[in-house]
DNA sequence: AATGAATGAGCTTTCATTCAT
DNA sequence: AATGAATGAAAGCTCATTCAT
C-alpha cells in the first residue's frame, strides 16, 4: 500500500519535473502532468492540493537528491583540499550530467512565483558540505562574512561553470573548466 | 510625432517593467499593463504585437541601462586593478540599487519560457567591460578558457553579492562584501 | 454604443434570468448562460465579472420590475382601503404572472450563497409601498412594532397565496384567493 | 449493531445539517461532511447513496423535530384560541431557537434543486396542528380556500416573525411580536 | 461494514490577441 | 493612431461517486 502510494507521488514528481524543465512552471498545465503520468486530473490534486505544492515537492526532491550526489567521495579524501575539490566537481557534475533538474533549480530560485520557502529549510539540504569550507573561509578574505553569504560567494563559479557546459553543448572542455575554476577559487580563497 | 509615439512606447515599458519585477511575467497581463499605462488594450498591441516582444524590448532596456551604468568612471582609474574594481563596484552597485530591475534580470535568464535571444545581442551589451578583464584572464588560471566563459566564471560571485544584499534588507555592510569579493575574485585571478 | 452595450448587457441578464429560474444558481454554469445568449464565454465576463455579480445584478433588476409594476393604478385608487387592495392584488399578480422570476426572489433571498446585499438598498425599491400601510398598521396590533417588520408581517400572506397558486398549476380560483386573503389581512389589521 | 448502524447514520445526519446550514447545499461537499463525521468517504455513500438523499433525510429529521417541538403543551390548553396561540407561539419560539435548521428549511423549500418530495408526506408532518385551526377556518373569510392553503396563508406571518427575530440579532421584542401577530391574525380569521 | 484512493466531467475565471470603428 | 468590446481556448481546481481491498 505505502509503496505503491510513494510510487504513485514520485511518479507524478518525476513526470513534472520532466515537463518543467522542458517548458517551465507555467507552460506545463497540471492536466498534462496527469496525463503523461498515466493518471486522472483528480488523482494528481489528491497527491498535491495545489499545483504550488507540486512545485515545492519537485524542488525539495532535487535539491536533495543533489545534496546526496555532491557528498559522494568526500569521506575518503584526505586533506580538506582534497575534500574542497571533491565537491566543487561533484557539483559541477552533477548540473552537467543533470541539465533539466539543474535548469528546474535556477528557474525555481529566481521566480517570483515562489517565495514561500522557510530558508533553514534549504540550508539544511545543503549544510553538511558548508563545513568543509568553514576553515578554509576562516582564513580568506571572506572571514568577517556571514558564512552562508561567503559559502555562496565562493561557489558562485560552478554555476557558471555548469551553465557554460550546458550552453555550450559538449563543445568545452568539462574537466579543464572543473580544474581551473576551482584553482582560481582556491586560490583566491587561500592565497595559497 | 515620434517623440510622442517614443514616449508611448517608453511609457509601456517603463510601466511593464515596474510589474514584471513585482509580480513576474505571468503574473502580469497585458491588460494590467495597458490600464497602469492610461492606454487601452488595443493600443499596447499596437506597439508591441506580441507579449513577448515586450519582454525582450524591456529585457534590452534593462541591461542597456546597467550596462552603462556599469562603466561609470571606469575611464578615469589608472591602473587596470583599479578599472577592474570600479567594474565590480558599480555592478553590485547597481544590483543592489535596482533591486526589481536587477530580479528581472536574473528571472529572464532563467526562464525557459524564453530562449529565443541571440547571444551576440547580449553580449555586445557587456563587451565594453569584457576588455577590462582581457588581460588579467591570460594571466590566470583561466588562461585556456574561452573569453566569454572566464568573464562569467570571474564575475559570478558579483550576483551572489547582490543577491545577498538584497535578501538581507539591510542588514549586511555593502562596502565589506564589495571588498572581500573583490579581493577574493582578484587574489585568485593574478595569484597576487 | 451604449444602446448596444446595453443591450447587451441587458440580453444576459434576461437569459441569465431564464435559466437560474429553470436549473437554480449552481445548476447553471456561466458558460451555458453566454452560450443560450449568443455570445462568447470572455463576454460574460466583461459585462459581469463574477457569477455572484450576475446574480446580484438579475436579483435587483427583477425586483426593480416587480415593484414598479405592483404600483400600477394606486394613484387612482381614492380611499386608503384600495390603495391597499390595489397593492396587495398587483403583488400576488405579478407573481402569478412571472413565475420563475418570483420564484428567483424567493430563491435569492434564503439562500446563505449571497448575504451582501446593503439591505437599504432593498428597501429603496419597495419603499414607496410601505407608505400606503403606515396610516393602517399604526391603528393596528402592529402599532409599536418597527414598521418595516409590520410590514412584513401584514404582507406574508401574499406569498403564501402566489405559492399555493404557482403550485397548483391553475386549478385554484385566483381572483377568490386574493380576495380572501385581502380582507383577511384588512379585518385583523383594522378590525373594521 | 442496528444501534450503531443508527447511530452513524444519525451521526452524519447531524454533521450535515450543521455544515448545510453554515455553508448552504452546494457549499458543503459530501466530503467535507464525512470528514467532519470522522467517517471515510465511503462510508458516507454507504449510508446515503446520494447526496440528494441524505439532503431529504436531513429535511425530514428538521421537519420532524419542529413538528413535535410545535405541539407541546398544546393539549393542555382548554379553548381552541388558547391551543392556537400555543401553536402559534410554539412555532415562532422553534424558528427563534434554532435558526440553523429554520433557514435550512428555508433554503430547501426554495431550491429549485430538489422538486422531488411528496407533498402528503410533507403534510403528513404538520398534519396534527392543522385541525388546531380547522374550525376557525371555517367561519372565516378562508372558508371556502383549500384547507391546506388556508392554513399556509394564515401561518405566513410566523415566517415573517421568526425571520424578523432573526435577522435583529436580538434587538426585538420577541413577546410583543409574537402576541401583536397572533391578536392580528386572530382578528383577521375570526372577526371577533 | 468500512476505507480512501481514484476518477473525470465540469466549473468559474483568465488573458493574449483581434478587429470594427 | 487609438480604442475597448469581443473572442475562445485553456487553466487550475472541485466534487459526487465508484470500487478494490
Amino acid at each position: 500500500m505505502i509503496d505503491e502510494a510513494n510510487d504513485k507521488k514520485a511518479l507524478i514528481v518525476r513526470t513534472a519535473i520532466r515537463l518543467f524543465t522542458e517548458k517551465g512552471f507555467h507552460g506545463t498545465p497540471t492536466a498534462l502532468v496527469a496525463r503523461e503520468a498515466g493518471i486522472s486530473n483528480g488523482t494528481l490534486f489528491h497527491y498535491f492540493p495545489t499545483k504550488e505544492e507540486l512545485i515545492n515537492f519537485a524542488y525539495y526532491d532535487i535539491k536533495k537528491r543533489m545534496a546526496a550526489d555532491t557528498g559522494a567521495g568526500v569521506a575518503r579524501a584526505r586533506t580538506n583540499k582534497e575534500r574542497a575539490r571533491r565537491i566543487w566537481r561533484n557539483a559541477i557534475n552533477w548540473g552537467v550530467d543533470h541539465p533539466a533538474e539543474y535548469m528546474f533549480l535556477q528557474q525555481f530560485s529566481s521566480s517570483p512565483f515562489i517565495k514561500k520557502l522557510p530558508p533553514d529549510e534549504i540550508m539544511k539540504v545543503v549544510g553538511i558540505e558548508l563545513e568543509v569550507f568553514l576553515d578554509v573561509i576562516r582564513h580568506s578574505h571572506l572571514k568577517d562574512i556571514e558564512l552562508e553569504v561567503a559559502f555562496n560567494i565562493l561557489f558562485a563559479p560552478v554555476d557558471a561553470v555548469v551553465r557554460a557546459i550546458i550552453d555550450s553543448h559538449g563543445g568545452l572542455d568539462r574537466e579543464r573548466l572543473i580544474d581551473s575554476s576551482f584553482r582560481l577559487m582556491w586560490d583566491g580563497v587561500s592565497g595559497e
